[in-house]
DNA sequence: AACGAGGTCAACCGCGCTTAC
DNA sequence: GGTAAGCGCGGTTGACCTCGT
């Protein structure tokens, strides 16, 4: 098994300060993003790269929207999820200025619950029939590459619960199934 | 006011994929 | 083609906060 990043040298852990965070935006301010492996001894900090790296991508970034998610998110998120399951980087590339964390996060805390509570949702048949047979990357190629309107086709529908329930999972499996056998 | 339960969210961990050599 | 290092992702943890008793 490969050694943590972090037990090369001693790294601070933990929370991160207003000095730290200040030595990090200015440092990506002046040099951008990029090799976070050696970002950290470079802008002078004793973190490992890792770390630095999700620190500005969950917290610092200038294009960050902070703040509780609208209806309008809410509603985006359940449709990709039901779409893609836990790929959570994919989703929060469709909502600008949330990050996979921050919805992780709110799926985990808010709407697990709430779907739990109301029912849950499903897919166009034939939609979820193309993409229940693509390979993972195909998927993400595929999903990049969506327009709004046809994410908009995943409709969410309380009266759809016993579909939805075999459904999703199906799709889950049925990827896995696909890069198993690749 | 004190305390415990439950919720939230930043951060860490470990795995798998990609890339460079 | 094989290997090592870097990077990104999803799952999980734990500190802190809020609320009810």
């Amino acid at each position: 098994m490969r050694k943590p990043c972090c037990e090369k040298t001693e790294m601070t852990k933990g929370a991160w300060s207003i000095q730290e965070d200040q030595k990090l935006i200015d440092y990506i301010q002046k040099h951008g993003e990029g090799c976070w492996n050696s970002l950290p001894k470079a802008a002078g900090l004793r973190r490992c790269g890792k770390s630095c790296r999700l620190r500005w991508i969950n917290y610092l970034r200038p294009d960050l929207k902070r703040g509780s998610f609208g209806e309008d998110e809410e509603d985006l998120i359940i449709r990709l999820h039901t779409l893609l399951g836990n790929r959570w980087s994919l989703i929060a590339g469709r909502l600008p200025g949330r990050t996979d964390n921050e919805v992780k996060n709110y799926w985990n805390s808010h709407l697990k619950k709430k779907l739990l509570n109301i029912g849950t949702t499903t897919l166009r048949p034939n939609k979820l029939r193309e993409i229940n047979h693509a390979p993972y990357n195909k998927l993400v190629k595929y999903f990049n590459d969506m327009d709004d309107e046809v994410v908009d086709e995943v409709s969410t529908d309380s009266a759809s619960t016993e579909i939805s329930s075999c459904l999703v999972p199906k799709l889950n499996l049925d990827l896995s199934l696909s890069l198993a056998l690749e």
